[in-house]
DNA sequence: CTTGCGACCTACAGCGACTGGAGGTTCAAG
DNA sequence: CTTGAACCTCCAGTCGCTGTAGGTCGCAAG
């Protein structure tokens, strides 16, 4: 049924991809060129296909591009012991889990906002005042980079600076 | 203790900013142009502080700067009623949420695939394999856009393409 | 007053992983 | 032969920064 050499809209579609990514995982050399027509166009046979579905399978899982450059390796290398395969998905599973940690912690705050939330204006808002003031949040450190003092307390908008020239 | 006018570098130590970054909201219009000494130098007042502050906060709870615009337009016309506001992070918490699913279908398949390789060699890793075989997963959805046929049985490694001219 | 040094300035290029468009060619059906 | 969809290459833009180059400012020591 399905024809063995495939065009690039064609293998598109077939693996959920757009036909300038594609050509763009060529670009980038996680592609191997096709062979193509005396017209110039690619041409992708069962190999390609399966290649370009790996890829797609391993963005799925949020592997980069980098890493799915690691283990094509190891696909073409079939030899060699999976120390390596294994290592990466290992890494990408810790990173997943350190994810839904922080994102957890995310939503316990988030939920706390829009909770407290009674709508009435803006001056009053609970979202407003949260994002204000970090003080108010259960997590010190939703990711942050640094602890690092903002000084201030908490009256008083602050809406922008305007106008008075300094001193030098 | 604490100096009124910040010079940027100040501002970005207290902040847990990289000055550059701060240039960059300016450009962008999340931060007011600041006034300048007569070198040219900027120098931030309380306000400038606390609308950083607020900024970075947003950031780290995953805001897109685009909301962040949203909400600082919001506190810069706080007689608004807040519904606006409220939208904003209950569309964040939605997001975090479906975000929190998503990463835990992933950790499940990640964890199937790191637990089930043994440590062979590629040629009968698991990681690999499931990597090339979609239908091996537990959820045939990870976030796939399509769903899409992707073609193919599983034997025969299929490394890359190579050399053959194609027929036009 | 000069020198030196660090903090500052602008402008622009680059990251990852695509996505979209312009402007031109090729293919297959009618 | 004509049409129009699919293809081609090249390049710019997305988001949220980050880094660099090459120059200026501010302040202290000599």
């Amino acid at each position: 049924m399905t024809a063995d050499f495939l065009g690039i809209g064609e293998l598109a579609r077939r693996t959920g991809t757009k036909v300038q990514t594609i050509r763009y995982y060529e670009e980038i050399g996680l592609l191997p060129p096709p062979p193509r027509t005396v017209g110039n166009q690619r041409r992708y046979d069962r190999a390609a296909q399966q290649r370009l579905a790996f890829i797609r399978h391993a963005r799925e899982l949020g592997f980069s591009l980098d890493a799915i450059r690691t283990l094509l390796d190891l696909v073409d290398h079939p030899e060699q012991p999976c120390e390596r395969a294994d290592a990466v998905a290992r890494a990408r599973l810790a990173e997943v889990e350190s994810r839904i940690v922080r994102l957890l912690a995310l939503k316990e705050e988030l939920e706390r906002m829009v909770c407290e939330c009674r709508g009435g204006r803006v001056a009053q808002c609970r979202v407003i005042e949260v994002l204000a003031d970090h003080g108010r949040c259960l997590y010190a450190d939703h990711q942050a980079p640094d602890p690092a003092e903002v000084g201030g307390g908490g009256e008083g908008r602050w809406r922008s600076a305007g106008g008075g020239r300094s001193a030098s």
